[in-house]
DNA sequence: CTGAAAGCGCTAACAC
DNA sequence: GTGTTAGCGCTTTCAG
């Protein structure tokens, strides 16, 4: 089958190609009679628009990049919704590129961005370099970061402050005279984690506490539970911090090994949960994070950047909620 | 910044824009200086090709689309990581779309993935009506279908046989006599749910077991938890299947609350796991079902059927593992 | 080995 | 209102 376009279109209807243009273009100087006979045509013949053609023609593809690390892809599922809820909306189209840790050559991924000549690109919270921001820069590609602040000419950013998050979480328990805290590092969302560290610090910097906030796990389940399960043996903390409930449940299913009380001796909270956190006994305590809103707002950022509307905020801060559950007091 | 094209690179190296047309095509017939000139040009330049001009003008975008229901993205994860990985490989551009059940409009959606003018389209367990698979095979799209068995001219499968699952699932009680078997149907992923019931059936056939195979449960988890924990009143059965651990987990705490003990008094199998599984007690007996393979080798077909090589099987089945785990006997 | 020129399918002035 | 025409940026014969 021969690839029918606008032209066919026209010969068929009898009319020239800038008239079949207006019609599937909705430009409304078209005659009511040539409208209906040209889409009448484009009926018979089947006729869907090249996207490709009309992304040349305009130097605007309608397209937009969607930068995820592929290891978060299973959590970033409701940012994602989000996202694309909102793209249908506006009729964008989403090129999804996943990045590996230590494998993607960040360099390249954007030259196959700038490649496909996208209109702008989402990035969930990676760290970028000074140097690819002012790559991605150079090419007047809008930007939306979602999960860091950061904003600059045609960037902007839509985030959770997990600093303060954190801060708020260890003042609580340090103005109860609770020092013994302690930050699960889970070294696979390393932004998000210093966000969380810097919080930390800032608590035991204003309560003197001079304990390192910190401590470093094993990437993978198995392996981080087996490395608690030998740390529980001549450790205890009051309260341990996760980013993400897999890691907490790490924790716990370690400390019940070792027959540490939750969440009578330690408390363990969470950042992120996912609906599991809802099935499991005990319930992490979480804070709720808006990803599904995450995902529509930096959406809808970008729509105002693409349209050059004004952008009242160019950082824009998402509230979390915090939910205490069963393993904490 | 202007958008700098094949031209001006094309006069900083002095030489005609189809040279540098075959410089960035790696065409071997280049001279070794002059290649050399216009790479260097290019890189003064910072020149990238537009990958939209080359759509057009070969008639090949070097992207897929991709279809994957709005609920399955967190479960599709392992897939699309499967995928992507092999995508990169073979440097195709994937452009993500979401199906929301009862809401996105198919026709509209095949629509839009015709007029982006993909090279092709990896489909992700939706049930295509016949009518819409024709509509694709109109346009010549190349196709492959994760999940169902189907194939055609230009269209491929990869897939488990989870008819075949259920089937040897059911058997495997039936032989020892245990014929009180309920699959618990969340409606959520109906082509997947029907191939189970159907195992099911011809098992409960063979074996001239008369009993309706299916509970049909609400779809989310709170209220499915509250559903059972009512039908678990007075009801109890020997065996009970589930689509997904999420679901399983629904059977598990209605069954513990009502003082069924698991899995003496009834065992809880399910179908896809995902990683919390293995964080949570009793885990939950579950076959091992090749998530990354299936996304990997959909595309590895994908890159056959569109460089027109071979394919010695158009209809792909993966194979699962069955792991008995602590919710079975 | 390199250049000239005709498309790829569509949009957007500019005429009529 | 509708048609004509010059691009959008690149590939690919076909000459030379």
């Amino acid at each position: 089958m021969k690839r029918i376009t606008i032209y066919d279109v026209a010969k068929e209807a009898d009319v020239s190609l800038a008239t079949v243009s207006r019609v599937i273009n909705h430009s409304s100087v078209v005659r009511e009679d040539t409208k209906k006979r040209v889409e009448e045509a484009i009926e018979r013949l089947g006729f869907k628009p090249n996207a490709v053609a009309q992304g040349l023609a305009l130097s605007k593809t309608t397209t937009l990049a969607l930068v995820v690390s592929e290891t978060s892809l299973s959590y970033t599922g409701q940012m994602i919704n989000g996202l694309m809820d909102v793209a249908k909306i506006y009729g964008y189209n989403i090129i999804l590129h996943t990045t590996t840790e230590g494998i993607t050559d960040l360099g390249e991924l954007i030259e196959n961005i700038i490649k496909s000549r996208v209109d702008g690109a989402v990035i969930f919270n990676d760290k970028l370099t000074e140097n690819e921001l002012q790559t991605m820069q150079n090419y007047q590609l809008p930007l939306v970061i979602v999960g860091n602040r950061i904003s600059r000419d045609k960037v902007c950013s839509v985030f959770v402050n997990l600093t303060r998050a954190a801060y708020e979480l260890a003042t609580s328990y340090l103005k109860r005279g609770i020092t013994d805290i302690k930050l699960i590092e889970d070294r696979k969302n390393q932004s998000q984690t210093n966000q969380l560290i810097k919080g930390l610090q800032k608590a035991f910097d204003e309560y003197g506490v001079k304990e390192e906030p910190v401590i470093r796990i094993p990437r993978e389940y198995r392996t981080a539970y087996s490395f608690l399960n030998e740390y529980f043996k001549d450790h205890k903390h009051q309260v341990m911090i996760a980013n993400r409930d897999s890691h907490a449940l790490a924790v716990l299913n370690a400390a019940k090994e070792a027959n540490i009380e939750i969440p009578d001796e330690t408390e363990i909270v969470c950042i992120y949960d996912s609906k599991y956190n809802s099935m499991i006994r005990p319930q992490i305590s979480s804070f709720n994070i808006p990803s599904y809103d995450l995902g529509a707002v930096a959406m809808r950022v970008m729509t105002k950047l693409l349209n050059d509307d004004p952008v009242p905020d160019k950082e824009i801060e998402l509230n979390y909620v915090y939910n205490a559950r069963q393993s904490t007091k």
